[in-house]
RNA sequence: GUGCCCGUAGCUCAGACGGAUAGAGCACCCGCCUUCUAAGCGGGAUGUCACAGGUUCGAAUCCUGUCGGGCACGCCA
């Protein structure tokens, strides 16, 4: 339960009954009104902005409905002391009481602390890396990677029916070059000397062993044949090979989609005509031409008649061609076509693009919004790119060898966890710097080191509280309350206080789309325990551990263990392991 | 040229739906520290929230414009 939502509740109660006394108007709209964490911590443990949402359609000054509504919130027997301040706001302090139960309510809920029904088994599909199928994963991939499966982890726990799904475009012209460039090492397999990979194919090492198992299992037979006689055959087994590499790369960063849903078979299905007859029947397409773009010299730009989606009537700067002047689709028609099987089959869409397609982000949205009448959610949050760095300096990469530096050297070097916690370190629609000195750095700055630490730190007081107490297992699976009770002191009530807050950051990230909430919170949390902890330096009777004192030291374990399993349950929806020990 | 994103402390960045005196880390200054886990801790100073208007009880947040930066932009995929 979210404490928040609960007293948000209560004082929509409240309001409903002051308006049944006449006290207040009936039928106030309520959508604004807000229970949150004060910024002040001094201000107490609840804020709201009642008073001042209802000043204007009550004509009562702000003060004054306060007055009223902090009368009754003093009635509510967990509600420690109500204080109006400033233009209006109602600040509550809860009884200890309730903070200390907070810590059972934490450790009975288990990893499923912060689960919440707020998606109500919307389902929601969440499209992520959708890498094109012609090589391993680099590094350019792989904070979308991260993002996106963050971010189904987020909506999942917070009640979403999550499909985790992957777009395979093997049906475009890169794939043919694909195919063609395998078809250079199934010849080079079969003895032949093919020197260079010619200008323009994939000269990477990877596409070998798929042109060796190609000659393995055909022989010589295609070696000197057209092109139209293996094109189709050489495109399967490469893109097939391809997606087992970047399965495994996924799989090295615990990444697992649901469904990979292939272009070709989109088209195959006779999708793409659906989706015509869908627009056709909104009277959305029509044959026209369109003007050369701005910008560029366009001395080559002819005006030719072509099959248009009326994209400009959803928001888009122009109509966008269906049909390229050969009568073939276009790109933009077959993407079209697979998000209306998407959305099909979902309740709400959400893609993660990396920011190179920030241009296409209008079309796309506004052809699924023609498709659906506009009745399907859909965001799309864009991925900056990130820098590698090697102690400041810029790593360089040769694009002329076909190196870049990929997803696996990368989890090689610094593990999955780190990558996985450092891509989540800024909001992903900024640029983020990826330096692999600092991210292995044992300090404050590194935040994973600082959040795996203070897991850590935790457990590791958690043993030495066993050894003074062997109870202390047993105690923090279901505290009782006059242990709960003696964990009074300000600083405990403040940690307690932090922890309780991580339902709502849930909702937030899940509401937001933004899983750098969780990183966040999870540093503001590591932050509160080592704090806490440094505190016993200068008052030892503030020591988690305390050998003369068994039942204050098995109390504390309690908080320990709630902090743990408030970092564990953080750090499981970003897909890592806490350490228990370092 | 057009579109999108951005502009917050010296640096790197947080700051859903408008809320109180705008925050954190680093760097800087001053102390402390050999410990319940050590890779440090405590305190201090630091702002025209790019600029100018507007909306309102209230704006870093919303709207308009200007300036500055990044990215993108043909029937490629």
């Amino acid at each position: 339960m979210n404490l928040f939502n609960h007293y948000h509740t209560l004082i929509l109660d409240i309001i409903r009954r002051l308006g049944a006394r006449g006290e207040l108007p009936h039928d106030l709209n309520t959508s604004h009104i807000t229970v949150e964490p004060p910024r002040e911590a001094s201000h107490g443990d609840l804020a709201t902005n009642v008073a001042m949402v209802l000043a204007k359609p009550t004509g009562k000054a702000p003060r004054a409905i306060a007055e009223l509504v902090a009368a009754e919130l003093r009635l509510i027997p967990s509600v420690a002391e109500v204080a109006v301040a400033g233009p209006g706001f109602i600040n509550i302090t809860l009884d200890a009481n309730t903070w200390q139960q907070q810590l059972g309510i934490i450790l009975a809920a288990g990893i499923d602390y912060g689960r919440s029904s707020l998606g109500d088994n919307t389902r929601i599909n969440v499209e992520y890396v959708s890498a094109n199928p012609t090589g391993p994963m680099h590094m350019g991939h792989c904070r979308g990677a991260v993002v996106g499966d963050v971010l189904a982890n987020i909506l999942a726990k917070a009640g979403y029916a999550v499909t985790r799904e992957y777009y395979v475009n093997d049906a475009g012209g890169q794939v043919d070059v694909l195919a063609r460039s395998v078809h250079m090492r199934y010849r080079e397999a079969l003895g032949e000397a093919i020197g260079d990979i010619s200008e323009g194919l994939y000269p990477g090492e990877y596409l070998v062993p798929v042109g060796q198992a190609l000659a393995k299992q055909h022989g010589d037979v295609y070696a000197a044949a057209p092109e139209a006689d293996w094109l189709r055959l050489f495109k399967r087994a490469a893109v097939d090979a391809m997606l087992a590499l970047i399965k495994a790369d996924l799989a090295l960063l615990g990444i697992h989609h649901d469904l990979f849903s292939s272009e070709q078979a989109v088209q195959d299905a006779g999708r793409v005509n659906d989706m015509l007859a869908a627009l056709n029947t909104r009277g959305l397409v029509y044959t026209g031409v369109l003007d050369a773009p701005r910008g560029h010299a366009d001395d080559t730009w002819e005006q030719r008649p072509l099959l248009l989606f009326r994209a400009s009537q959803f928001g888009d700067d122009s109509d966008r061609p269906l049909k390229k002047a050969s009568g073939d689709w276009t790109y933009f028609a077959n993407d079209i076509a697979y998000h209306y099987d998407k959305a099909s089959r979902s309740d709400a869409l959400i893609n993660i693009w990396g920011a190179d397609h920030v241009g296409t982000v209008k079309r796309i949205k506004a052809a699924v919004a023609a498709l659906t009448d506009k009745a399907m959610p859909f965001d799309i949050p864009m991925v900056q790119m990130v820098h590698l760095l090697r102690n400041g300096e810029p790593v360089k990469m040769s694009k002329r060898s076909g190196n870049f530096i990929t997803l696996a050297e990368v989890v090689e070097e610094v593990g999955a966890g780190v990558v996985r916690f450092i891509m989540l370190t800024r909001k992903a629609d900024s640029q983020l710097d990826f330096d692999f000195a600092k991210v292995l750095e044992q300090s404050r700055d590194n935040p994973v080191f600082y959040v795996q630490y203070a897991h850590a730190r935790i457990c590791s007081a958690l043993r030495k509280a066993q050894d003074i107490d062997p109870n202390v297992a047993v105690t923090i699976t279901v505290p009782p309350l006059e242990t709960l009770a003696l964990l009074n002191r300000p600083e405990e009530i403040a940690l307690m206080r932090q922890i309780a807050e991580w339902p709502r950051v849930v909702e937030t990230a899940a509401v937001a789309r933004e899983p750098h909430r969780i990183a966040f919170f999870l540093s503001a949390v590591a932050g509160a325990l080592h704090g806490h902890w440094n505190l016993g330096n200068d008052d030892p009777s503030l020591r988690f551990l305390l050998a003369d004192n068994v039942p204050l030291t098995t109390a504390r374990a309690v908080l320990l263990a709630a902090v743990k399993q408030v970092i564990g349950n953080g750090l499981a929806l970003m897909g890592i392991e806490p350490l228990e020990e370092m």
